[in-house]
RNA sequence: GCGCGCGUAGCUCAGUUGGUUAGAGCGCUUGCUCGACACGCAAGAGGUCAGAGGUUCGAAUCCUCUCGCGCGCACCA
């Protein structure tokens, strides 16, 4: 029992006494940095974390994508790789600014009150308090990141790295500034591209409204005020008598006071041929309200002589433009006014309900308007088309591969990026007299070789560029994935990534998005709390099959503390046993059967994890080991190695701990803690810190 | 509307290219305080593999359809 005693190991394991402990070690043993790595580390394996929003705390997802991410970044480095894992916070635009202005709104304030450089400040100092606190809790999580290499992408390199990507693209004729009708916030009052809007379903009305001979159909009546034209399908017949033609209707006079009744007024409208128009869909004629919705917009586009009248400002009210009677109303105001004007002068036919979605913004879920505005965008055919062949050629590699189908539709319907947004926390826009900045997302797209030292030569791009493996949710495979390919392939010429893992997202325990305003969310550092890292990391893992959804099970968890304990267990057994052996150097030779047999299912249980490893098949490849550890090697070998025909034998001694050890070095990548801890107490001569031993051959 | 994924024990999920009595974890039942572990050990109950039809000597596994759930795209005038 003298390991035992020495070692204090005690009858039941407990993370709390030990994780934080370790988590020190190892960084103090500078090993997570590769530069620090033994000469045997050779060959470069590098990943660049996901950097998390700096107004964030940890949330599933994350821990998810982070101990997966640990466990291949261990495994490598057990292989002997010169394994970085790059860590980093995103300025994450909007979301911090909106953080911030809601702070301020406590206060009584608005972020005007302030002006443009007392607000940034502002933004910077909470940027101070909060921003690292997400990289403290994956120290927690025992994420074995570089800490030494850490990135912001605001920081000051980083700044002068986005401002070259922007220069490069506008010396290229790539940028350009346009009136254009897009996604409008008039919350965060500030543009946003195609992917930033989320859809929600929503009860409304369908208007049916007389135009001349025509009835048509819409949601928006209010919209009705920047109408320009009217549009049919071409191959229409109930509308041909009329297409191209100018006709007369009548319309709500927008000029009279509201404190009058309505007024009839005719105005002439030209009909255009557009396929835009579905015949099938409501009476089969559109009117065409190019300020305010991007078809429309596009059908403008296509028909020059078609005018554009903005009748919404950034305010969400409605602008001078809109007549006197409207003007200064809030949209939904205006809609309500234009209702009852409408059936006041008869001009309205029937309202229906109706179900559909609306396009709110992914960062407040205010409903969008879209609205004709002026700004810059980055010209995304070349980019697009160098982003589909990377995957194409299979020079980035999606798993599970479906997940390709998703990134060619974007790719393929594509539209230009509108790049400026009207906030201030971000990269400013560097031309003269500009005062927009940047998508944040432009910004992220250059994170893999910004973050190794682009735009300068140096050796870390030289080394670790391109990395070998990303992974994320598949809610970002546009938003960020496909656009750091066509940037590293536009700054670097070399993908940044060569295998893109998609995860599997966590669900509740309901099969609902987990949610932080609706509280559905479970908190992974309760989960440490409660259970420690080993034991939560046990649970993620255990559950992340393949790329299939997680419906969460906190039972896993409970079963991984319980493997934990077994393991202790299991090695205060075997160390009890082999008084005064070491770890033999090679595998033991055995002629007694069982242990020849234990070694072989060990060896083939290895395999059968280094196979799932390597496919990123990380649930797979801890359930076998699993049950290697528990059900053969501690159910029956170690049962039978209490027999006095194996028992106080050498070779059995060598057995129990060869096999032990190797275990713990299989086990190692997912739960790194409790392994470490008892390495620790294992007898042999010349021991390094487990998490740079060699994975077990 | 188009596409993708899913529907297997009470619960959360595995089931590789179709092939013996369909597996795990948790829960449940019955025994075990025999010096590694009661966060344990041993034994056990529990499944018409969503439904219907088809291919096959043989299907949870392949094909068709239906139902239910989730997601992406389109529509959303």
């Amino acid at each position: 029992m003298t390991h035992m005693k020495d070692s204090g190991f005690s009858k039941a394991y407990d993370p709390k006494e030990h994780e934080q402990v370790i988590y020190k070690r190892w960084e103090d043993s500078g090993l997570f940095n590769p530069d620090n790595l033994p000469e045997r580390h050779t060959q470069p394996f590098c990943m660049t974390m996901a950097p998390p929003n700096v107004t964030g705390s940890l949330h599933m997802g994350h821990a998810l994508e982070y101990i997966i991410s640990d466990v291949l970044i261990r495994y490598k480095r057990m292989r002997g790789y010169r394994v970085l894992w790059l860590p980093g916070t995103d300025h994450a635009g909007i979301a911090t600014q909106n953080v911030v202005e809601k702070e301020l709104k406590k206060e009584g304030k608005t972020r005007h009150d302030l002006g443009r450089e007392k607000f940034l400040l502002r933004v910077w100092k909470w940027k101070e308090t909060y921003g690292e606190i997400i990289l403290d809790q994956l120290r927690k999580l025992g994420a074995s990141l570089d800490w030494s290499r850490t990135r912001f992408t605001m920081d000051t390199a980083y700044q002068k790295a986005v401002e070259m990507a922007f220069l490069h693209y506008h010396q290229k004729g790539w940028i350009y500034k346009g009136k254009r009708t897009i996604n409008w916030c008039s919350r965060c009052v500030t543009s946003l591209s195609d992917l930033e809007i989320e859809y929600r379903e929503e009860k409304t009305k369908f208007y049916y409204i007389q135009y001349g001979p025509v009835i048509i159909g819409t949601v928006r009546p209010e919209t009705k005020l920047g109408d320009t034209a009217l549009a049919v399908h071409p191959d229409d017949e109930r509308y041909r008598q009329y297409a191209g033609k100018e006709i007369l209707i009548q319309s709500v006079d927008p000029n009279v006071p509201r404190t009058e009744a309505p007024r009839l007024k005719e105005i002439s409208i030209k009909v255009i041929s557009d396929e835009a128009a579905n015949p099938e869909f409501g009476s089969g004629v559109i009117k065409v309200t190019p300020a305010h919705d991007i078809t429309d917009f596009e059908i403008k586009e296509r028909h020059h002589e078609v005018p554009v009248i903005k009748v919404i400002g950034e305010d969400g009210r409605m602008t001078h433009e809109a007549g006197i009677r409207y003007e200064g109303m809030a949209v939904r105001e205006a809609r309500e006014q234009i209702v009852k004007d409408l059936e006041a002068i008869g001009l309205l036919s029937r309202i229906e309900d109706y179900i559909h979605n609306v396009a709110v913004c992914y960062r407040c879920g205010t409903v969008l308007e879209p609205l004709l505005s002026d700004q810059w965008f980055l010209k995304m055919d070349e980019l697009a088309k160098k982003a589909r062949e990377a995957v194409v050629s299979g020079k980035v590699v999606f798993h599970p591969k479906r997940w390709e189908k998703l990134y060619f539709n974007w790719l393929d319907n594509i539209r230009d990026w509108c790049i400026s947004r009207q906030i201030w926390w971000g990269h400013r826009i560097p031309l003269e007299g500009e005062t927009d900045v940047l998508d944040t997302w432009f910004s992220s797209a250059l994170w893999p070789f910004v973050t190794l030292g682009w735009p300068k030569k140096t050796k870390d791009l030289a080394t670790y560029y391109p990395t070998n493996v990303l992974t994320n949710d598949r809610g970002i495979i546009n938003l960020w994935d496909a656009r750091m390919i066509f940037s590293g392939l536009e700054f670097v010429n070399e993908v940044p990534f060569k295998d893109l893992v998609i995860h599997a997202t966590i669900l509740t325990s309901e099969g609902k998005r987990m949610s932080k305003s609706l509280g559905t969310g479970i908190d992974p550092l309760r989960l440490i709390e409660k259970h420690g890292a080993d034991a939560t990391r046990f649970g993620i893992i255990w559950q992340a099959m393949g790329g299939q959804d997680i419906r969460w099970a906190e039972e896993h968890v409970v079963a991984g503390k319980k493997f934990l304990n077994k393991i202790w267990n299991a090695s205060r057994f075997v160390l009890q046993q082999t008084e005064n052996s070491n770890i033999p150097d090679a595998k033991p030779k055995t002629t007694l059967d069982a242990n020849s047999n234990i070694i072989q299912t060990f060896e083939a249980s290895r395999d059968r994890v280094t196979a799932h490893i390597e496919h990123f098949e990380f649930g797979q490849a801890l359930h076998d080991i699993y049950d290697f550890f528990w059900h053969t090697f501690c159910d029956q070998y170690l049962e039978n190695a209490k027999h006095p025909e194996l028992k106080d034998k050498k070779e059995t001694n060598e057995t129990l701990l060869w096999v032990l050890a190797s275990s713990l070095k299989v086990l190692h990548p997912f739960i790194p803690f409790v392994t470490e801890r008892v390495w620790e107490n294992l007898p042999k001569e010349k021991k390094e810190l487990l998490i740079i031993e060699t994975w077990p051959r």
